[in-house]
DNA sequence: CTCTCATTTCAGAAGTTTCTGAAAATTGTG
DNA sequence: CACAATTTTCAGAAACTTCTGAAATGAGAG
């Protein structure tokens, strides 16, 4: 089925072709998939003919993956001086490579759904089968809204804090039960005053 | 290029065809995108035929659809008394709906990575080559990791809580600021006693 | 400007997924 | 148990995606 993999070492064969494999599921397809893996896990950055001679895929396929990849912003370019070809890597902090990805994917999963459902709100219904609509429309507008609002104010966090609010998880929600607590952490927010 | 779709309101025709082209970004096809949102949105649950009616699709192609979002849990089952065709709705709270999502893609895009890196580091590193490949996966486990345990905790929230946990976002690290105020939320951790 | 080395593009071959109609299976009813 | 009303399965057709080799383009060195 494939010709080359074979200079690989065990381990590094596996990922790839687990990445490969995963790369279906993940809407990037199996060659990307691989390529992908094969510069995470390499000590120094490849150029196109080593990825050929290591996947065992044309020249082509590589030229056009790569592509791909850098069109995700998920492969850094280098140059060796004294030396025209491309080297490619991946960046090595995997927060970064997190941080990307979910980026990647909001724009062309979630970012599209929510202007469209924006639009169709603006709409005035005709009639108690578009209002039912409308009112389920707005149902997910205003959760996607919460999520992504959410996101955008986290993915900020240098990884430190991001994996201390990973720890803390649910318990955050402790706080909640003491409502001035909430208060002192400076969110102003328009509530209807309760008793 | 579609024959039907025309009975729908002009509200429900541009969500239904919207989530069939978002289907293929999503990894579900193009009918079972468009199945689904025709349920989301329709008041009184559907049954096999009037889909195949409004869709303008083949009654196979219908069950074999249903079939799979069954498999995603995204649909649920009714039987109206003396009728004896299955009716299909999608679950009315948008929040289990994001959880059963959530749940299914994790189950299929990141456990299985997950237990393939958790393998592989298990093998004994052979080379240089390998030993750097395998800190490279170790990295990229412990994030999965780190990102699943949080996920796992959190998923159980009512809504209610979770719109807070959302609404609070990254204000929650300001706590991190002050220690004792995180030891006293009760979790466990054994850290090397800081000075 | 031209030669050479490297990369990109592209038309079509190979492979995969989706969709259909027809036939088979299932299920409840008289 | 036979029937009619449904749903499911399945083999092949249609549509789409991926991959290739060959040809075109680009870019630095002399």
């Amino acid at each position: 089925m494939w010709r080359q993999l074979v200079n690989l070492t065990p381990t590094i064969q596996a990922f790839v072709l687990h990445f490969g494999e995963m790369g279906s599921r993940w809407g990037i397809n199996r060659t990307v998939g691989q390529i992908y893996a094969l510069l995470y896990v390499s000590r120094e950055p490849l150029c196109a003919d080593q990825i050929v001679e290591a996947l065992g895929i044309s020249r082509s396929n590589v030229s056009m993956s790569l592509r791909e990849l850098q069109g995700w912003n998920l492969v850094l370019l280098k140059h060796l001086p004294g030396d025209r070809r491309d080297f490619f890597t991946t960046p090595d902090d995997v927060w970064q490579i997190l941080r990307t990805l979910a980026e990647e994917r909001k724009k062309r999963e979630v970012d599209p759904t929510l202007s469209v459902l924006r639009e169709l709100l603006m709409q005035a219904p005709s009639g108690e089968e578009e209002r039912f609509a409308q009112t389920r429309l707005g149902e997910m507008h205003t959760l996607i809204e919460r999520l992504t609002t959410w996101y955008d104010d986290v993915k900020r966090l240098e990884p430190e804090r991001m994996v201390a609010l990973l720890a803390l998880g649910s318990k955050v929600t402790k706080f909640l039960d003491t409502k001035d607590r909430i208060v002192s952490l400076g969110r102003k927010r328009k509530e209807p005053a309760a008793p």
